[in-house]
DNA sequence: GTCTATAGGGGGATAGAC
DNA sequence: GTCTATCCCCCTATAGAC
């Protein structure tokens, strides 16, 4: 078949979700994507190989979603908002995310991708909250930065926070917590603007 | 020696901590600790039993820091200030956060210790929130539940991004950003008292 | 309490046939 | 491209001597 490739490369990418790159075996990879062990080693060069292509892919998929979703059209609190709200499930945990604490983020191969979209992500954010501040839409002392940092920061640990509890709530909790703040800055910065 | 049970816990925690429950392997221990396989299984039933006397020990160090921490005699964002500013590793992790992706958070028994720490952390906070709402030091739209575990996640989150990132200041930042949105409600809250 | 020997199973990969 | 056979090593124990 010419799509074996992709059968073995979809069952890495779902299995690197769900157990990692140390949970997964090049075992668990065949049995899930139905390829033998000849074809696993054709396509790729070892586990290594498979999982740099795979997290590669993920890497795209996730980083398409971001350019939609931060689109200069969109005000720049309003681009926060939508990112910070948009649906997660934190019991499946993040599908780049979990590598935090992985033997794989120690390898700078597999720990580009990885990498790449959470600066992506920041640099987003930051400058959405630059644009917010100049609007006059957040305070002047605001931290564009720092807070960048806490907004991600609240949604990796909205993960870890709901995998530990088993509890899907955590995730909602922690970014709604998160806006909560952020509207009250904005509520500040609107009356400082009236005066 | 009567204190090799100790060495054998000492380096399981170490290990728990450096490479996680799956990472580690009763040889590790062995090797670090300096007890033969004998002695390891004598004391312990098998490297399950260890990680459980293990994680608990460590779920007790840290929550005995906790009742320092928020001594009803300081004040209630002070509290919350302290903890959030701790002095925290970010590149080392989260002794018990980092099971939030590991097969341990699975199995109950080893989860339980993690899932408590957790909850007394948040179970403080969220008190600390409140009372600082009831003395008119937040204002009274805030919502402590869900601020309680912002603040937990912008600390794991802190740990996740400094791992991820291989740099430490992103904690900082993660918890700087929260610590500034919660100064800002307050100056907010202070503002309105006023009037 | 501690030691060494032994064991079944999986991980990750290579070799060579088809 | 895909298959099967084979390899070495480590994992996690268990057994029984000392």
């Amino acid at each position: 078949m010419a799509n074996t490739r992709e059968e073995i490369l979809g069952a890495a990418k779902k299995l690197l979700w769900s157990v990692g790159y140390d949970g997964m075996s090049p075992r668990m990879v065949m049995r899930d994507s139905g390829a033998g062990q000849g074809s696993l080693y054709h396509h790729f060069s070892g586990k290594r190989d498979l999982a740099e292509t795979a997290l590669k892919e993920v890497e795209d998929e996730m980083t398409a979603g971001l350019t939609k979703m931060f689109a200069a059209e969109i005000p720049p609190l309003e681009r926060v908002r939508a990112f910070l709200c948009k649906p997660r499930n934190g019991i499946k945990g993040c599908k780049l995310g979990r590598f935090a604490n992985e033997s794989a983020i120690d390898d700078p191969t597999l720990q580009a991708p990885v990498m790449r979209f959470f600066k992506a992500c920041e640099a987003h954010l930051e400058a959405a909250l630059d644009e917010a501040r100049a609007l006059g839409d957040l305070p002047s002392s605001t931290n564009p930065n720092a807070l960048a940092a806490t907004i991600m920061a609240s949604i990796q640990g909205g993960y870890a926070l709901s995998r530990i509890h088993k509890d899907k709530s955590y995730m909602a909790r922690a970014t709604q917590g998160a806006l909560d703040l952020i509207n009250a800055a904005r509520s500040c910065a609107a009356e400082t603007k009236e005066q």
